[in-house]
DNA sequence: GAGTGGTCTAGACCACTGA
DNA sequence: CAGTGGTCTAGACCACTCA
């Protein structure tokens, strides 16, 4: 059993007994974000089985059902996937979540369809003043920026530019020809787990260089997909803007 | 006490206490579709409180802690929210619900504002096909349909389409002018709940009328939202189009 | 201070998986 | 058939609201 003493008893419990107004965290939000800072660091790997709910309960000194509280936390996020007989694994950005979870373009006739990479180019430059922002780096950083042209269909439909900070992705160019699951890279590679991210849509003219790419006429609507993704550890990871033909495809959004 | 003797020891429990494989239903999901089923015959109205735990588990015959699972469960779905030390209400739409579930259009500069109504036209006519598809109608139901434009930070910046099934709003005609929250209107007029909806998100061409609306040019990109709104027994209520300028606002959705 | 939802516990039993 | 997550119960106590 690799998984021994590392967290028994913990020093957690911030109970407020007595009359504690502000600041009470309720004890499975503490074991949840214990649990979230292992995976973070890496103590279970993406794919990995965690221990029981027994095993962690007693480790942690908290009875199952607060452990469980936490584990369907973790689950509602996304950061943990749970089989019943099975038992409970740190989530992978496997073929299906990315084209589930993170990729909103549909056919109007075959539905959800994974996206090819037909073209794919990288290098690197210094941040400008925007992308410092959006993506919180210090005045000097360099990023990588990643050009690819994806097709749907067998037609050339997106055009994407992708910004990413160039320390948190050393020798990203080495692993050209990029796969085509780029967050999945991202995570066997370099450690950096794609948790969430937000995204701003607009209709926007196609110009000159994007319509030669695209095959459409100068001035045609495109849809423009600005994303911005998040990490694990909650920070900003990933700066993409993504170009889009939405004569054979849209974009889908659930309101719930 | 008005809320005796409805459901006493109920009529649920398909307990699987032997081995009863498939169609096996948990007891909370049972009690949270009874629950459901009796918010959508009115039993408890928009806004109105629900009994306490408490006395809904005993009403029940359940535990109180099944109970609350289901009423866990209602709440995620936006079905009824919770107030500690207050009660469990049945989720309404206000002011607040309308401009945060379902309205996702964002200025550039000052985020989420109310959009006011500055055209509003109803008119009914026999639903075509595609429509009687989207809303699930016989071969000659009748529709109204709503015209109405928009306006953010004072500008027209939105046109929209709303086709509604006939018979589910009777005499909608006599409502005009319509209230700038037509969900609220749906609810408190003809007891029709919204409980969720899927977009459809394009690029399109300014087409001359709605060029002149917007006061753009023609051609100029839109981008073209089609909205299905489901109420909460879940048949289709709604069919929306919507297209919007995006120089100066954009669409905002969240992946997680 | 009475009443509400929210947390935490301990234990029993059930459904599912895989060796 | 052993082990896992999922359900269900009963009861204690806590945090919050409002009269």
């Amino acid at each position: 059993m690799p998984d021994g003493n590392d967290a028994k008893a913990s020093p957690l419990r911030t109970k407020a007994t007595a009359g504690a107004r502000l600041g009470y965290t309720p004890l499975y939000l503490q074991v949840r974000q214990d649990l979230l800072d292992r995976i973070i660091a890496g103590t279970w790997q993406p794919g990995m089985a965690l221990p029981s709910e027994q095993q962690l309960a007693s480790q942690m000194g908290v009875s199952q059902g607060t452990l469980r509280k936490a584990l369907d936390a973790l689950a509602s996020d996304g950061v943990i996937v749970r089989h019943q007989g099975r038992g409970t694994f740190v989530a992978e950005h496997d073929q299906r979540r990315t084209l589930f979870q993170f990729f909103k373009i549909v056919s109007d006739e075959n539905g959800r369809i994974p996206p090819e990479t037909v073209y794919c180019q990288v290098s690197m430059r210094p941040a400008s003043e925007t992308e410092r922002e959006a993506l919180e780096l210090g005045k000097d950083a360099d990023i990588w920026v990643i050009l690819r042209h994806r097709a749907l269909n067998g037609q050339v439909a997106l055009v994407e530019d992708i910004v990413l900070p160039a320390d948190r992705f050393p020798q990203l160019d080495t692993k050209v020809p990029l796969p085509n699951n780029i967050y999945e890279l991202y995570e066997r590679q370099f450690s950096v787990t794609v948790a969430n991210a937000r995204e701003r849509l607009r209709a926007v003219r196609a110009e000159a260089p994007d319509a030669e790419i695209l095959g459409c006429a100068e001035g045609a609507p495109l849809l423009q997909i600005e994303r911005l993704a998040v990490a694990l550890d909650g920070s900003a990871i990933e700066l993409r803007r993504t170009r889009c033909r939405t004569d054979r495809f849209h974009y889908i959004s659930e309101l719930r």
